[in-house]
DNA sequence: GCGACAG
DNA sequence: ATCTTGTCGC
């Protein structure tokens, strides 16, 4: 039963998509909007958020989105939402935000709805924020979209605006010293897309961190270090972990156990957190309009009508017209 | 054929 | 993202 992914969109598809990140990129702040941000030691910082989606092996389609709450500066884990879903779009680079963000939104939603105290004061975003081929990066996107601080921190570089991983670049990550250490990614424009971070003493690859929304980059390099308990900041580590970790529950039962000769060495997991009294549907509906899916579909041969216009609701009462 | 290529 | 085993180090 494993689908396979579309191909590559169409010329035109790409073109909205274009547009539609140069409307919301308009709307991202690059700049610190609550008053954690600027204490040293984050106080008033309660909830960090982290984000993933994972994959069952051989199937492009078939997805788990997650969204987790930790407790901070504890980094414990309050709240897990895993959701099996269906990404429609292809993954294209440049574009990624188009085929995972959708059912990141709901994910934010349905917190909103249903546990709204747990809402993260913060969101850690697997993927770049303005580093980024147009400068709004999924974690842009994902910001925009549910009017929350967002980070986006990537594990490889995007080699973007004439940022390269040459021998300049790999000597300057050498000279990190401990955890905590970064230094600048300069764009050809001068400006400072994101920071190159050692995310812990004995990590070798940095962590590229760069601006989601609603927070500079000195706090979001900050805080991005004081979540690592390991190289990848615990929020988004823990989404990733519990996403794979739902996937193998799922399909582990009726899937291909054979193949699967049990080397696992994982002890245990807490399991503490409202995992759903699952009368939800596998996928939910959507509560936030982001259009994302609308444009897909309006636009590849599957649809016949390409319908223009289309309106895009952005969290508070911010609107914007195609 | 070769390099890029967030996830 | 996922495909994949062992291995070196604390």
């Amino acid at each position: 039963m494993a689908r396979k992914a579309a191909g590559r969109p169409q010329e035109e598809t790409l073109s909205l998509w274009k547009r539609e990140q140069a409307l919301l990129k308009t709307l991202v702040v690059d700049r610190d909007t609550e008053a954690w941000q600027r204490d040293l030691a984050f106080s008033g910082l309660q909830r960090v958020g982290g984000v993933d989606v994972s994959f069952v092996k051989g199937d492009s389609v078939s997805a788990c989105a997650s969204l987790v709450v930790l407790s901070y500066p504890e980094l414990e884990v309050m709240y897990e939402d895993c959701r099996m879903v269906s990404l429609t779009a292809p993954y294209v680079s440049g574009f990624l935000a188009f085929r995972e963000v959708p059912f990141l939104v709901d994910a934010v939603q349905q917190l909103r709805e249903k546990e709204p105290r747990l809402m993260p004061q913060v969101l850690f975003v697997d993927g770049n924020g303005v580093l980024h081929h147009r400068g709004f990066g999924v974690a842009c996107h994902l910001g925009v979209l549910t009017d929350l601080p967002c980070i986006g921190v990537a594990k490889k570089l995007l080699q973007v605006d004439g940022l390269e991983n040459n021998a300049l670049h790999k000597e300057k990550i050498r000279l990190l010293k401990g955890g905590g250490d970064s230094f600048p990614l300069m764009g050809g424009s001068g400006t400072v897309l994101g920071m190159a971070l050692k995310s812990h003493d004995h990590s070798t690859k940095p962590l590229y961190v760069s601006v989601g929304h609603k927070m500079s980059l000195e706090a979001a390099v900050r805080l991005t270090h004081g979540c690592c308990k390991f190289r990848i900041p615990e929020p988004v580590r823990q989404a990733d972990i519990r996403s794979r970790d739902y996937i193998r529950r799922t399909l582990g039962v009726q899937g291909a156990p054979a193949l699967r000769p049990e080397r696992s060495k994982k002890a245990q997991r807490p399991k503490a957190c409202p995992q759903g009294a699952s009368e939800e549907p596998a996928v939910s509906c959507c509560v936030i309009n982001c259009s994302v899916k609308s444009t897909w579909q309006r636009t590849e041969p599957t649809c016949p009508s390409p319908c223009e216009g289309a309106i895009l609701e952005v969290h508070p009462p911010a609107l914007a017209v195609i």
